[in-house]
RNA sequence: CGGGGUGUAGCUCAGUAUGGUUAGAGUACUUGGUUUGGGACCAAGGGGCCGAAGGUUCGAGUCCUUUCACCCCGACCA
């Protein structure tokens, strides 16, 4: 891509209602913008960003034996009635009414639907397990929106289902889950933890959270120092008050805090405050029971399906990882996300040996198949320079002064560090860079 | 859903207590010139139904009523 010719509208000045970094830099940056109370737009930049998450948690998935479907995101309010959920949702479901008068929802999650769609297809324990998944947009419309694509009403969700013959297997399927969801966090090349968790309001028995570390995160965790041990507060501590106090705090109190218990393996316990950007439920049998989706076991009798239920916040998952990287400067996208991975910053476009290695590097690298974009606007160095740091590319190649005795730099967004290099090498070290 | 606040240029905001020239600044944008290694400088431009509707008045960005939107604190929460 050419930057001159590419739709990112960055900004100097931050939008006076945004407060999280991740918010201020994703709409700083021309990742996103506002388009209501927790609806966002998502410009180029955020869209390839979205794109990259969802096909990371699409091939870990699929690798996993998961098939991907597309439900329909308009859904009658019939469906919500016959699993009794149509109250216990409530508010946060959008109503809508077609030209018919007909009662409809915009799916805030989708355990009927998916349900629905297995029932009477699936029939026999010979078909099963089954986990079906999909990556589509949900509607909650929470009491209130806040922090950006944290907590968004209209956001972008994987929603997967397993059905099961046994609780047995359905238990072996959120295992080998939970698994494939500490692959995709890691490939994301973030810093999160696996945590008991209570199963609120979906019910079920098991239940996990996976939480990315960020100081500004709405969750309150407990961890072991020594080993891979972590809670949910709600489920160490009984009382509400107790709870809430905890979930107040700030991320220096917490550090403050001294718990008394310890870790089964005798390691001390601390406190993290975490987004939440996974959770994972054993439903048993409670929508199938409901919703009287059974098949035949060995023997010929109908029993409901043994479920289980795993979301993964890909939208959220956006401003989680900004969350956790950024700098003063800006966002610091991991190897996996970033929208590209080489920025060339031809430092002056009238300086025609600039310009033609800047193009020469740009060809190659694309060539290789590298995601590259080349700074060829008429603007000064320093103006191009915050511009790469606030989008936060890993690799700048500065092409610029230093051109004049053979050599270019290769700037590190993470480290910070400037690297020089001779300008005829440049093509061939940035290749074995990105191996 | 309770409490508080804000709507004026793409963005950040003055102006509203006390109604009165043609509604302002910075930034962004356009053009020309000078610059060219850390968000440059000079000059000239374009850009506004002052959130919306109604009212008071000779006259409303400013006063009154209604309404919509957005933000913050709390309650709630995948």
């Amino acid at each position: 891509m050419r930057r001159s010719r590419a739709f990112i509208p960055t900004t100097k000045e931050s939008p006076s209602d945004a407060t999280l970094l991740s918010h201020q830099f994703l709409i700083r940056g021309g990742f996103i913008n506002s388009q209501g109370a927790g609806l966002y737009n998502f410009m180029p930049l955020g869209k390839i960003v979205l794109e990259k998450i969802r096909a990371i948690v699409k091939d870990e998935l699929d690798r996993a034996g998961c098939m991907e479907v597309q439900l329909s995101f308009v859904t009658p309010m019939g469906l919500w009635e016959r699993s009794g959920r149509a109250d216990a949702m409530g508010k946060e479901m959008l109503c809508i009414k077609d030209r018919h008068q007909n009662d409809f929802v915009l799916s805030p999650t989708n355990e009927e639907a998916m349900v629905e769609l297995v029932k009477n297809r699936v029939t026999s324990y010979k078909d099963l397990p089954l986990n079906l998944y999909q990556i589509n947009t949900k509607f909650r419309d929470e009491a209130r929106p806040r922090y950006g694509l944290l907590r968004g009403r209209e956001f972008l969700m994987k929603d997967g289902y397993s059905f099961h013959s046994s609780k047995e297997d359905m238990v072996r399927e959120f295992d080998l889950m939970e698994e494939t969801y500490k692959k995709i966090f890691t490939r994301l090349g973030l810093d999160f933890r696996v945590v008991e968790a209570d199963s609120g309001a979906i019910g079920g028995e098991g239940s996990k959270e996976f939480h990315v570390l960020a100081n500004s995160g709405e969750d309150t965790i407990v961890v072991c120092q020594s080993c891979a041990y972590g809670a949910n507060i709600e489920t160490i501590f009984e009382s509400e008050d107790e709870i809430s106090a905890l979930n107040e705090k700030s991320y220096e109190e917490l550090q403050l805090k001294k718990l008394d218990k310890k870790c089964s393996c005798g390691g001390e316990l601390s406190f993290k405050k975490g987004i939440e950007v996974g959770h994972i439920f054993q439903l048993g049998t409670r929508y199938s029971q409901a919703l009287e989706a059974n098949f035949s076991d060995e023997n010929g009798r109908a029993k409901p399906f043994e479920m289980a239920t795993f979301g993964i916040g890909v939208s959220r998952l956006v401003a989680a990882i900004i969350e956790q990287n950024n700098d003063e400067n800006g966002c610091i996208w991991t190897k996996e996300s970033a929208p590209y991975m080489v920025n060339i910053l031809v430092s002056n476009v009238k300086d025609e040996a600039q310009v033609a290695l800047g193009e020469e590097l740009y060809e190659k690298l694309k060539a290789s198949h590298v995601e590259v974009i080349i700074d060829d606007r008429k603007d000064r160095f320093g103006f191009k320079m915050k511009d790469a740091e606030l989008i936060g590319f890993p690799y700048t190649v500065i092409i610029g002064k230093e051109l004049q005795n053979g050599l270019v730099q290769i700037y590190d967004r993470k480290t910070a560090d400037n690297t020089s290099v001779n300008a005829d090498e440049i093509g061939a070290k940035m290749l074995e860079l990105l191996k």
